[in-house]
DNA sequence: CGCCTATTTGACTCGTCTCAAATAATGTGG
DNA sequence: CCACATTATTTGAGACGAGTCAAATAGGCG
């Protein structure tokens, strides 16, 4: 969804960070962007009583922040890590806005860029109202696998559940469901998907 | 959500528009965009079994279909009149482009407008998988009632349903339970908000 | 007035959430 | 490296919100 992205080859300023440790959070005002260099990142919402949406998540190679950069607005909406060993860099809005202004060209590519985002949220909205919790789950895990390069998907069960915006309990059950149909494998909290084409027939239901 | 409008006083090109009358659908590419002169518009898609999701609500003065003219792709949903007598007017991808280039403060606003709307789409994403469907209809009430000027509600019981995502038969019951504890009068599918404050609170839970 | 569509009501089902408790995994200090 | 503490995950039982289907009523329009 976030297909603004691009290579660094210096990592000064580079962060580590561990599961959870935040990045930006809402209502705060940005002092730049944020790129990100290994591991994941969660964007997202805290809805009625501390439950977390996630709305988004980005991984290696991806820009995060620029949306509040570029509207001047405060954050709406919370970063951190998903994962330990996430590292990301700091471009200040200086630098960033340097660089834009440097490259005339940007300017309609970022139009184009937020224009086509703009697109794909409609898709998001309708998943996210239409689907049910099995399919919303499969959704997550063709997205995970992906994420992972097709490794094992490393993720809490309760961010799991953020990003299905389900209960944990309800999660877990489809997870056991997909594990007795041999959609995936198990084991502690990692998951492996072995069936994509089952996980893509159960979104279309 | 949508901010991006401007005055035109030559409304030449207008077009009138009946209930459900579609403006443009998806698949399709833009020819260019639409100012909608007066009346509403309904932005959404198919979900499964056809069921409308409605996306976005647009109101007279804004511009719709612009983000598949700015970022070059196909439409990625639906529009349609929601009420009789609505009228927009056409303006080719040409005129627009010219406006565009021939303005070159717009190219930033631009910029400034998609990254808000972006930003706000979080929150939307927040509302509709977080809040019950009491609450999402309180939100569509105090939305539409924003949209009529205060005036008298003029919308299907099924787009409304659409716009909470919900079955037409759930959104009938939580209207009568708003008509029963005088929140709002209903007169055949005419609804006139009373009390705001009550709706507002029932969002906010 | 009468047809056709939209709205409403009722009864029932099912998916999903909640709460509580059990088990497993992970981290920590000795 | 073990034993314990802490946190995460899993399971079960029950409740509730919301969807579905069918049928009745009301509204709008020719």
């Amino acid at each position: 969804m976030n297909s603004l992205s691009y290579n660094r080859d210096n990592h000064t300023n580079s962060i580590q960070l561990k599961r959870n440790e935040v990045i930006f959070s809402e209502g705060k005002y940005p002092k730049g962007i944020f790129y990100i260099h290994k591991g994941l990142v969660k964007i997202f919402k805290y809805g009625k009583d501390g439950k977390e949406q996630i709305i988004q998540i980005c991984k290696s190679g991806e820009v995060i922040g620029f949306r509040a950069v570029l509207s001047e607005n405060s954050y709406n909406v919370n970063a951190a890590a998903l994962e330990d060993n996430t590292s990301i860099c700091f471009i200040s809005t200086n630098d960033f806005n340097q660089y834009k202004n440097s490259n005339p060209q940007l300017q309609n590519r970022l139009i184009q860029e937020l224009s086509s985002e703009l697109q794909e949220w409609a898709d998001f909205v309708t998943d996210m109202t239409q689907r049910t919790v099995r399919q919303r789950t499969a959704l997550a895990l063709v997205f995970l696998n992906e994420a992972y390069d097709e490794k094992e998907i490393n993720v809490a069960r309760e961010d799991l559940a953020n990003m299905v915006g389900t209960a944990t309990e309800s999660l877990i059950r489809i997870i056991n469901e997909f594990k007795k149909h041999s959609i995936i494998t198990v084991k502690a909290r990692r998951i492996k998907v072995l069936d994509l084409q089952s996980l893509k027939r159960i979104i279309e239901d």
